[in-house]
RNA sequence: GGAGGGGUAGCGAAGUUGGCCAAACGCGGCAGACUGUAAAUCUGCUCCCUCUGGGUUCGGCGGUUCGAAUCCGUCCCCCUCCA
C-alpha cells in the first residue's frame, strides 16, 4: 500500500471512530482500519454485506441498530450487499427448537424483503443498495459442490458454535442440515467478496465462517462488526415483537415519544448511540453533561423521544409529541387526540358496563377490580362505586389508569332531546 | 421395542394420607402512592358473574364418593434412560 497523506490518514481515522462507534466487537480491529486505509487510499468503496433473515418483517429500533451503522457506511460512499436469505428461509432453521420453522414459500419471501424494504428506507438510502437473494447461487449447486464446500471445514470447528456445544451438553439433537447454516452464510461472503459483515453478536459464529471460507478460497477475509443486541423498553431483554417491549419504527410520534420516556436511564446512553443518527461528538457530550450534573436525565431522554420521532415522522412530529408529553403526563391533562367511540346505547348505563362496551377493560370483574383500585376517571372524576351509573353525553371522557382514555360521541340517531 | 417421570391459573412452582383449595409461593402484568410514563420502595388487584353471595376451573372424557387437583378407568401430549 501507498503511503497515506496526511489528509489521508486524519480521513481513516474519522471513518474507522464512526463505525467503531458502538460496536461491540470489531474483528479484528487492525483489518478494519487497513481496509479503511486501502479504501481511501485507492478511492475504491469497500463491501459491506448484511444478511437478513426473510422470515421476520416487523422491524422495530432494534433491528435499526445495524442499519445506522449502514447509513454511516453508506454516507462514506461505501457499496451495501443487503442479501435476503431466501434459500436459508426456504429450508427452514429449526434451530434447536421442538417447533420446527416453517418452510418459507417464495411469495412469502418476496413479501417479506418488500416490507424490510419499505421500513429500512426509513434509516438507510436503498436506492444505493446492492441487493442479493442467496438462492441465486446456492441453488445451482450440486451434491458434488455442496460435499466439496462441506469439505473446506471441519466438524470440531462448526462445533464451536455457543448453541451446538450447549445443545450437545444438553443431550439436545443437531440436524446434520443445521451444520449448513453458517457453511452457507460463510460462503454467501466468498461469491460476494465482502470487505466487512456486519451483524449483532448472534452473529459472531456465522460471521467468522465468512473469513473462514474466504481465506480456504484465497481470497481476502473479511473484517467483523458485531453490534450490541439491544435491550427492549424492559432494559433486561432483547427487543423483540413478542416481548412487546419494542419502538415500532412505523409508530405514531406520541407512542414512540412516550416509549422513548419509559426506558430506563441506564439504556439512555446505548439508546443514543445505536438508534440515533446522533454524531459520537453528540453523544459524548450529553454523556459528558449527566455525569457532570448539568443534565437532567429526564431530559436527556426527552431529548432522545424527540430524535427518534424526528428520523421517523419529522421535526414538526418531534415538537409535537413532545408539548402532548409535557401536557398530558408531566401536568395531567387530558390529550387532545383521545380516541372517539360511536356510543349507539343507552344514554344511561352502569359504569362497569361502560367499561366493558368501551373495550378499555376486558370483563365486569376487571372493571370492578381497576375502580376498586381507584383508577378510572369519568370527566376527570374518580369513580369510587363500582355500582355507580353514567349519564352520557357528548364528548364525554372515560379514562383507566393513566394512559387509556376514550371520547364518547353520541351517535345522532339515539339523541333524542 | 423396553423402563420410568410428568401434564396445576400468563410463566415457574407447591398441593396428590379425598373436604380447611379459586388453589401457597415466586416472576410477570395492572392500578394506586412517591416521581421524571426511569430506577428503587410501599399498597392493592391479577378465572367469570346479577359480588358481604354465586358459578365454572387443576391435559381430555367417563367413574367412585355426601364431597376429587387429590382415588379408579380410559384417551391425548411431553420428557428422561435403555435398545
Amino acid at each position: 500500500m501507498e503511503q497515506l497523506t496526511e489528509e489521508q490518514v486524519r480521513e481513516v481515522k474519522r471513518q474507522v471512530d464512526i463505525y467503531t462507534q458502538g460496536a461491540q466487537e470489531i474483528i479484528p480491529a487492525e483489518e478494519l482500519a487497513n481496509k479503511v486505509a486501502k479504501s481511501v487510499s485507492e478511492k475504491i468503496p469497500l463491501k459491506i454485506k448484511l444478511g437478513l433473515d426473510p422470515s421476520a418483517p416487523d422491524v422495530h429500533i432494534g433491528h435499526t441498530v445495524v442499519l445506522h451503522k449502514i447509513r454511516q457506511f453508506q454516507e462514506n460512499g461505501h457499496t451495501i450487499q443487503l442479501i435476503i436469505g431466501d434459500f436459508t428461509g426456504k429450508i427452514g432453521d429449526p434451530t434447536g427448537k421442538s417447533i420446527a420453522r416453517k418452510q418459507l414459500t417464495d411469495d412469502e419471501v418476496k413479501q417479506n424483503a418488500k416490507t424490510y424494504f419499505e421500513q429500512f428506507g426509513k434509516v438507510i438510502d436503498m436506492e444505493k443498495v446492492e441487493l442479493h437473494f442467496n438462492s441465486k447461487w446456492l441453488n445451482p449447486l450440486h451434491f458434488e459442490d455442496v460435499i466439496n464446500l462441506a469439505g473446506k471445514v471441519t466438524v470440531a470447528r462448526l462445533l464451536e458454535r455457543d448453541d451446538f456445544e450447549e445443545r450437545i451438553a444438553f443431550g439436545k439433537p443437531i440436524s446434520l442440515h443445521e451444520f449448513f447454516y453458517p457453511v452457507m452464510q460463510g460462503y454467501d461472503s466468498v461469491i460476494l467478496n465482502s470487505d466487512i459483515e456486519l451483524g449483532g453478536t448472534d452473529q459472531h459464529f456465522n460471521i467468522l465462517m465468512g473469513r473462514h471460507f474466504q481465506e480456504r478460497y484465497e481470497k481476502e477475509r473479511q473484517a467483523a462488526i458485531l453490534m450490541p443486541l439491544l435491550e427492549g423498553l424492559d432494559g433486561i431483554e432483547k427487543m423483540s415483537k413478542s416481548k412487546k417491549n419494542y419502538i415500532g419504527i412505523d409508530e405514531s410520534p406520541n407512542e414512540m415519544y412516550g416509549k422513548a420516556m419509559s426506558i430506563p436511564d441506564e439504556l439512555l446512553i446505548k439508546y443514543l448511540e445505536l438508534v440515533t443518527d446522533l454524531s459520537p461528538d453528540q453523544v459524548k457530550m450529553i454523556k459528558h453533561e449527566l455525569d457532570a450534573g448539568e443534565l437532567h436525565p429526564r431530559d436527556a431522554k426527552m431529548f432522545l423521544g424527540k430524535t427518534i420521532v424526528r428520523m421517523y415522522h419529522s421535526e414538526k412530529a418531534a415538537e409535537q409529541a413532545e408539548q402532548h408529553f409535557i401536557s398530558v403526563f408531566q401536568k395531567g391533562r387530558v390529550p387532545n387526540d383521545i380516541p372517539a367511540f360511536e356510543w349507539d346505547g343507552d344514554k344511561e348505563v352502569s359504569i362497569l358496563d361502560l367499561l366493558v362496551d368501551l373495550n378499555l377493560l376486558k370483563s365486569k370483574s376487571e372493571a370492578r377490580r381497576m375502580i376498586e383500585n381507584r383508577g378510572v376517571k369519568v370527566d376527570g372524576k374518580r369513580i369510587e362505586d363500582t355500582k355507580r351509573n353514567i349519564v352520557l353525553t357528548n364528548d364525554l371522557i372515560v379514562q383507566v389508569g393513566k394512559r387509556k382514555f376514550v371520547k364518547i360521541k353520541m351517535n345522532v340517531s339515539n339523541t333524542f332531546e
